[in-house]
DNA sequence: CCAATGACGACTT
DNA sequence: GAAGTCGCCATTG
């Protein structure tokens, strides 16, 4: 199982991810160099089965949809974790999304 | 091995 | 600017 380390820089970038904000498939991928987006959503899918926590749901495709909330235990867990956060989702889509949008490059800048 | 799928994204028309 | 098309790479059939 080695790309269980592949699972683990997901997660840990996903574990990195503030409260109030939010990424997207992409920007982890980018920063991972992963490659491909669809890596990181097919790794967080897996996320479940991990021991670690993983804030999941912080986690949104480029449009700011909730797009894995069906992966989700329950298709409302993955709104409702967020509405808890404060941030606001309409339509399984975060409100202001781009404001909140967040980098994992931001890790390094604020050291 | 070939084909299809997926929590996606960027490019082209 | 919306809709359509291709690329991405690992998993599954």
């Amino acid at each position: 199982m080695e790309h269980k380390d592949y699972f683990q820089k997901v997660f840990d970038v996903t574990c990195m991810i503030p409260e109030e904000r939010v990424t997207n498939y992409g920007a982890i991928a980018d920063f991972l160099a992963l490659g491909s987006a669809r890596m990181v959503g097919w790794a967080l899918n897996k996320c479940s089965l991990s021991e670690i926590k993983v804030p999941a749901h912080r986690v949104l495709n480029r449009k700011g949809e909730l797009s894995g909330r069906n992966a989700f235990p329950t298709p409302t867990l993955m709104q409702e974790r967020l509405e808890a956060e404060g941030i606001e989702v309409v339509d399984n889509t975060v409100i202001n999304f781009k404001d909140l949008f967040w980098h994992p490059e931001n890790i390094l800048k604020n050291g």
